[in-house]
RNA sequence: UAAGUAGAACAAAUGAUCGCGGCUGCUAAGCCGAAAGGCUGCAGGUGAGGAAAGUCCGGGCUUCACAGGGCAGGAUGCCGGAUAACGUCCGGUGGAGGCGACUCCGAGGAAAGUGCAACAGAAAUGUACCGCCGGCGGAAACGCCGGUAAGGGUGGAAGGGCAGUGUAAGAGACUACCGCCUUCCUGGUAACAGGGAGGGCAUAUGUAAACCCCAUCCGAAGCAAGACCGAGCAGAAGCAGUGACGUGGCCCGCCAGCUUCAGGUAGGUCGCUUGAGGCGGCUGGUGACAGCCGCCGUAGAUAGAUGGCCAUUCACGACAGAACCCGGCUUAUAGUCCGGCUUGCCGU
């Protein structure tokens, strides 16, 4: 990705749960905190409650492709965690990508026009 | 053609496009750097499984330990072979099931010892409840004493089986056949099979996935193994006597500075994929497999790459994601497909 590194570090996810605001839909959950850098950085979590191995890979590449997809219209020195809920199990691409830009709005990260025209097409 | 039986192969496909990780290349591609190299870009090609899973066995590899032997502990358990090795595989033997193809077996020892065996039953290792027979007593009913494991009853199991002789009634007491045990002969590498002779069964039930005995095997931990490089912080030694402080100077102390050293944290590099490799052929072997020849080059991530979207097609897609590597076992699994074999039916 150009403008992102992945969040790694146990203790940087901690710190991203401990200090950061958060907001919740069907299938995901978002964490967002200012890293005062120059990128964001993308972290994503999945529980082994949600499925096996395959199922857990499917939906982190899903997530991943999402942000990927629309990564110039977030807002950037921010550190990012998003977390697969049980029921983003039998999810599609398009639901995961609605409910990924549907949190972002909430959190104000994304970038207002693209969010117009996006609701405008609705 | 139907039913069955054992085995082999595959695991949605194609195209376009946006991405990701290795690899290779780029008529002197660009940037950084003294160089080694790093970063970026472009192009090409490549990138999960039959079980990648469970982590149940076996081996390679690595580090540590190690004179030899024993004990303890663990594993295996008909015989022979294959193999790097195995608890795997192949071929046999014996037993069980099936008309058959074929399938299944945790298949050493209970005549070395110990333990356990509910309930029932007279009695569970050494026994007489009923019954049968004999003797004595009694008018009789019956009682007492003795013999008896053929019959009844209980039980998973009652002391070789079955038929006869025999007897008061019975009994391997005796006899035939079968079983068992000992021993000999023949065949077989062997498990074992066939046959002869003898014993006369006090060897007397089951359980060894109870202890145990016998034979064979096993040093321990694992790629987060391990090897190398190595910031920073703290440490040691030295240098310069430069800067700040100890009221100015010198000395000295201390902090900062520079150099070197060991240590090894963060981090990085290697280990990391050419290997008991795959495919085809020939030869040897019943087979597992082995030998020879030819061809192929086939993931290597490191918080972890193989995905998204669109179109078309179909049977509408199961179980499921490499993490040092192999050989097995076990478990999960939508379906597709191939040729063997068996039994039945129909036709020639």
């Amino acid at each position: 990705m150009k403008f992102s590194e992945s969040l790694k570090k146990n203790a940087d996810f901690r710190r991203v749960y401990n200090k950061g605001s958060s907001y919740a839909n069907k299938f995901l959950v978002m964490y967002v905190l200012n890293n005062n850098k120059e990128e964001n950085r993308l972290g994503i979590s999945v529980s082994k409650k949600v499925g096996n191995s395959v199922v857990r890979h499917h939906l982190t590449r899903l997530i991943r492709e999402s942000y990927r997809l629309h990564e110039d219209r977030f807002h950037y020195g921010l550190d990012i965690v998003v977390i697969a809920r049980i029921h983003a199990k039998n999810a599609s691409y398009h639901e995961i990508e609605s409910s990924l830009l549907h949190l972002a709005g909430l959190h104000h990260i994304i970038s207002e026009n693209h969010l117009e025209k996006k609701m405008e097409s609705f």
